[in-house]
DNA sequence: GGGTCGATGATATAGTGTTTCACCCGACTG
DNA sequence: CAGTCGGGTGAAACACTATATCATCGACCC
């Protein structure tokens, strides 16, 4: 995630869609939130927490993976499996209650780390396509793609 | 994976793309294939390590990790980071040198656990044409599709 | 023999995630 | 009002996954 700016507008809209879902983003829910959408890059569930006991010297690791798969549960972040790191939903507050989560992808540099996610519609398709001809029916995916980031390659 | 004679060659095809790559598939090594190849699903480590243990009381986590390594170098094993855990490559042996692994992609079945390798040239494509537009150079892509699978469907 | 290198043995430690019990508090109920 | 039920949080311990470090051994080469 980016400016502050940007941050205030998506924990904004998470209110909002947690308003709408009945789901209550508690205090320290928006504050884990918003540690995420703060953090440079994805960010380990124990960097949380250091980063959270600033402000909660109470808090132990069952309190911020609470917060995370509340968060989780609710699209508002996702988790980098090959980076057991977390990251905030680019496009969060678009889904409906009950749809948890939308298809996504994403692009990891190994270079800096940066991490973007992406919705790219062909790759969703492909991936129903070859998981139908298997006769499997798919209905989460993670994809992780490992590489160069466009600004690590301009240098 | 499945039979024993399956697995019988599966061992021998590891050993003769060893050869070709000038890599030692020493005793231990080929061992801890055995038993990833044995296993029923994606197996942990942990699990590994217990099972090495009964013909090698000295194990320790190093052991299974650095045969582990060895083996996921030379594409002879995968790690499903889902699940944390790792399965036999089912198509080992057709990389060359310096290929570390080929594009692949895992369909985890929700019910029963079982996980099947595919490698479908169309979801590969789609994810480098993805990444190419968001200018990012793609070099391995982790595609962990879960869902219900065939059998599971069909009780 | 001495030197080097890759593989293994052995111990300790780091990193990631879960279980369990207790407490609080707001809501609903008789 | 007392009772109780549920979700959220506090707190401690634990389980699982992976790595760091140093020592040892044997093969190979000079
Ligand atoms: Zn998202
Ligand atoms: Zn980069
Ligand atoms: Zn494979
Ligand atoms: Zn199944």
């Amino acid at each position: 995630m980016a400016e502050a700016a940007t941050r205030e507008k998506a924990l904004q809209e998470a209110e909002l869609a947690c308003a709408r879902r009945g789901a209550q983003l508690t205090p320290l829910r928006r504050q884990v939130l918003e540690l995420v959408l703060g953090a440079e890059a994805p960010i380990g569930a124990y960097a949380l927490l250091d980063r959270l006991k600033s402000s909660r010297p109470g808090a132990a690791p069952p309190t911020v993976y609470r917060a995370l798969d509340f968060l989780l549960e609710h699209g508002l972040v996702h988790k980098v499996e090959r980076l057991n790191a977390y990251i905030g939903c680019s496009d969060a507050g678009h889904g409906h209650a009950h749809d948890h989560g939308h298809p996504h992808q994403f692009l990891i540099c190994r270079r800096c780390g940066a991490t973007m996610e992406i919705a790219d519609h062909a790759v969703a398709h492909a991936i129903a396509e070859a998981a139908a001809r298997a006769g499997f029916v798919a209905v989460e995916a993670t994809v992780e793609i490992e590489g160069i980031c466009a600004r690590c390659a301009a240098t």
